[in-house]
DNA sequence: TTTATCTTTGACCAGCTGGTTAAACCTTAA
DNA sequence: TTAAGGTTTAACCAGCTGGTCAAAGATAAA
């Protein structure tokens, strides 16, 4: 209880890690409380001892996610330097983070969409009304300058991260067409090249937009 | 069997249409032959008697829904007008279909990712080498004056698609974040405003790009 | 060593899930 | 009217799923 063995904390990472595992790949209703409890290498009773009930198990294992999916961004997009060297910086990192999970968007866009209540933690984590109050302070002379109007700040961020995260959900289909294609350059490769396609391409459009 | 009267149609389009609806609500882990029973207003074992399993139920739906989304997308790629004309009007079309279908995006995405054998058939429907080639070969001069390499078209292709796709699979997080903006648009007004929106932004870049 | 507390386990269970089956029902053609 | 074949149903089933529980095992303080 209070007390934290060694063994306690053991167990219950290898647990948490393994939940991790399971839910990220099978989602939430494929899961199994048995394929969880064999890849921690303990019995399942456990699995309930530590967390009671796989829907409890699950939300801890989602707040984690959740974070690991949005606190760069947000710490990003907080900084204080110009908007072009934020765009770049925000591939840079957030492309990184989901080449080591590609499996993060899409089970988080899956479950958020299957779970509308998750979407309170998102409140608390992602903080879009903030973020974007700082955002438009910050860069109010270069957003006027590209002739970006505050109502349309949420279709200029939502392209942003939708160029780094699409492809990550949309993975398989783009291994496919890869593929077909005979071409060499592996998923990661694209990823790699797409932080400067999408920076350039970011920039490119919003230096030369009609105003 | 061969003899098609009114109610065999009729019941097993009713099947149908409500196996539609559920996978696609809930996923196939999900989704229960129960409530497919329910809103097609049959007993469950006739959904046996027409389709003989969940997956065989599935694998028709699946077939069905992937065309709604790709089939546009290809005939609109196909079509012989200038490479401006082309992003104009997949924006406008494409984002019609999902509006009408907001769910698809998120079901074919997570299907098509926990079962990589659904692949082949994207491969049928897509055709995606062939709308390549067609692409490259119609438009040579327009790419080449954006200065698009032929490699690079697939990064091009992926921006394009996911600035329309990717809204609606984050459909949820985007109505969180619109509320809290206290911002009365609905999530299909921004949609609406999406089709220029999008369609600027992407020929702004194609004509501002490093050379 | 003893004792109290925390961990871990095997065995078990109720309820749900996809799927089956035999019988009843309906339609149609002879 | 009747026989045949397709359609629909209620009842049922085996296996899986999340979850429980009593007992055994480990740990550390007294």
């Amino acid at each position: 209880m209070v007390k934290t063995k060694n063994t306690d904390l053991q167990t219950q990472e290898r647990i948490f890690k393994a939940a991790t595992e399971v839910f990220e790949e099978k989602g939430f209703a494929a899961a199994r409380m048995q394929e969880i409890a064999d890849r921690a290498e303990i019995n399942k009773a456990l699995l309930h001892y530590y967390f009671r009930s796989k829907e409890l198990l699950f939300e801890a294992v989602f707040q984690v996610l959740l974070k690991k999916m949005f606190e760069k961004i947000l710490s990003v997009f907080m900084m204080d330097i110009s908007f072009e060297k934020k765009i770049k910086l925000y591939y840079e990192e957030h492309i990184n983070i989901l080449i080591k999970n590609p499996n993060l968007p899409l089970f988080l866009l899956n479950e958020i969409s299957h779970n509308p209540e998750l979407v309170q933690g998102i409140r608390e984590t992602l903080r879009y009304s903030e973020m974007r109050d700082v955002i438009y302070k910050q860069h109010s002379r270069e957003l006027r300058k590209y002739g970006i109007k505050k109502g349309e700040l949420p279709q200029l961020m939502v392209t942003v991260v939708s160029m780094a995260i699409f492809p990550f959900a949309a993975r398989n289909v783009m291994k496919m067409m890869m593929e077909q294609l005979g071409d060499n350059k592996s998923f990661n490769n694209f990823m790699q090249a797409r932080k400067d396609f999408a920076s350039d391409f970011v920039i490119a459009a919003l230096k030369n937009r009609k105003k």
